[in-house]
DNA sequence: AATTAGCACTCAATACGAGTGAGTGCTAAC
DNA sequence: GTTAGCACTCACTCGTATTGAGTGCTAATT
């Protein structure tokens, strides 16, 4: 069977209307609905070929037809045309940002919540991957006997902190004296080029304190390259809640639940990525069983040509794409374009 | 009317029933269940005294009887008897914190967290007020030419940061004399004793040098004063949706929104507070509109006699009361003596 | 050969009515 | 004061139409 110009066009109205209303189309309502110049008729020859070439299902014999992920990706692939911005939209987008925000951790959380707010709903957002922020400042500070709190600050103005065990007759003047070596030692560079070579340097440098010597390769080796980097900024959890496919309590659990790990989130956004531009993945293409009845809509996010992270936009199969797609490329044009601006401000 | 003993054994045995089951309860059922010594009959002329006097009420003529809000105060004022921890309860709470946590946030977390598991409704803690927490280091980071971030570390262990705005001119010299300073004065201190005293310490110190002396000024009076301390954690949100009251999504909806606007997440806890001890708001008790069908069971935590906080426990009304009354105050205490261990182990 | 009108058929959803059962209130007997 | 008994209420559950949106097939039309 062939896939011929009105059988796209019946194919699209399908769709369309059913991202519209939610529920399953019949031939009636096309043949009503949209001008296709043709009769109900037809177009249920037409509908029972789109069926058989797994385009469209029924959901039982006496509905109308509902899109199949395969009919979900034809359309993407093939027959969408992305929607403009409204003005509106767009002046948001523009003025997501005003020029006070410099970090990266309020960049990132902004742009959550307008990727939430436009599309009505569920924004990931992923931070800068590890290894292109660099280290600003190391602090150590005594907190009680025995106990030091160690303060990492990026350039990208994200701060890190932990409490750390040391030996009871450590000073803060000691603490003073390895953070100014870490800070000579580290300051410019990446998390992930923190070497041997480093460390060696760092045993020449204070080989005559040895008091303080164990203690600061413990630094180095362990604790600071530990610092997580990175993070999910999540917005819009809720907006699922306004979805008719999630009207059941279940379902809303399954999916809550999934969104609570921390780590399987991650995952989510973690998928081997596929360059640049908007990437879609429509249903059972998910790798992960929770959302295998929605969509995740993702875009890359980068400096030049380094690819530092990934936002995303997660909603049921019954996504407005055409919408979604123009809204998520938006918008990560606009994030690389603003962490350029903050960070290559930087030094 | 009079509230004699049988009259209050039968609403015992209606609220009981009715927190296990979630049903209606009616006489048939008291009298098989509950060895009661007397006939459903005269349960039923007892029920319809109770609900007379309005303790009880019926969902609709042929169903059984619901405690009323004033049921509940009653059976929590007058029948109650707290529910004994079980060990394996008892030993989470005094396994809760490891002695290796040491810093406030993540106590507080564990105690969401666990509070959550135990009572399987959703916990909210308060952080400790402030003004109780002293500075125990700041530091200030130039990120970029007229850029600096702050770091405030309290002996909390909390540590906050912000972004500013400083003179083009001013180098990290510069910032180190400034933090030296600041240091210096307010290590120790807690936040709401920065008094204009110090300012003029300041002002002292730093005369000779004109050109970071408005910027540490600015500081002391507008930048570090407005650290937030204050923070809500909230946990087990999602145990609301295995509550039967909340199968329909608009209810949870109404209740989640409420719960992401964290202003009034702030406000619940923030009720005028009646002292030491356990306090319960049931249903209308509450001020907030959507939660006027929920129970809230909140104590306070403290050291010496000092109040630094609440936690509670928001359910529904047809809620354990006499378990979570239990959890919540054991939790309270044991926090209580945890924070101890934690501030006054500091100097 | 493609299109369409017509028609029988399917089946979820809705409506309806009878039956059930848990519950009540009242009354009269204990 | 208590209880047995009874009539009554009313949500809930079934099973049975009824409806209506939708289909597939066939035969007539273009």
């Amino acid at each position: 069977m062939k896939m011929d110009e009105r059988k796209q066009q019946i194919l699209l109205a399908i769709i369309k209307d059913y991202i519209d209303t939610a529920e399953p189309v019949g031939s009636r309502t096309i043949s009503r609905r949209y001008k296709l110049g043709v009769s109900a008729a037809t177009i249920r020859n037409e509908m029972a070929d789109l069926e058989d070439m797994g385009f469209i299902e029924q959901p039982h014999t006496s509905a109308g037809r509902i899109p199949s992920n395969l009919g979900y990706r034809y359309y993407v692939d093939c027959l969408m045309q992305r929607e403009q911005l409204t003005e509106e939209e767009e002046g948001a987008i523009r003025n997501g940002y005003e020029d006070k925000v410099r970090e990266v951790g309020e960049v990132l959380n902004r742009t959550g919540r307008l990727l939430a707010n436009l599309t009505n709903y569920t924004a990931l957002v992923q931070t800068p991957r590890m290894g292109i922020s660099t280290v600003k400042h190391i602090q150590l500070v005594l907190m009680a006997s025995g106990q030091a709190m160690i303060i990492v600050v990026m350039d990208t103005g994200a701060v890190n902190h932990q409490i750390i065990s040391i030996p009871e007759n450590i000073t803060q003047q000691d603490l003073d004296q390895i953070s100014s070596v870490l800070n000579a030692k580290l300051q410019g560079r990446t998390m992930g080029s923190i070497r041997l070579t480093l460390i060696k340097e760092i045993y020449f440098e204070l080989a005559k304190h040895r008091n303080i010597l164990d203690l600061a390769i413990e630094l180095m080796k362990d604790k600071i390259p530990s610092v997580k980097e990175d993070k999910i900024y999540l917005e819009g959890v809720f907006n699922i809640l306004n979805q008719p496919e999630f009207h059941n309590v279940d379902k809303v659990k399954v999916l809550l639940s999934l969104l609570e790990q921390e780590d399987k989130v991650k995952d989510i956004l973690k998928q081997p990525n596929q360059g640049l531009g908007v990437t879609i993945k429509i249903g059972s293409e998910n790798s992960q069983q929770e959302i295998q009845d929605c969509s995740m809509i993702t875009a890359t996010y980068q400096i030049g040509d380094r690819i530092l992270g990934t936002i995303g936009v997660l909603g049921p199969t019954r996504m407005d794409y055409a919408k979604v797609v123009t809204v998520v490329d938006s918008m990560s044009r606009n994030l690389s374009r603003t962490l350029e601006r903050i960070l290559k401000g930087n030094g």
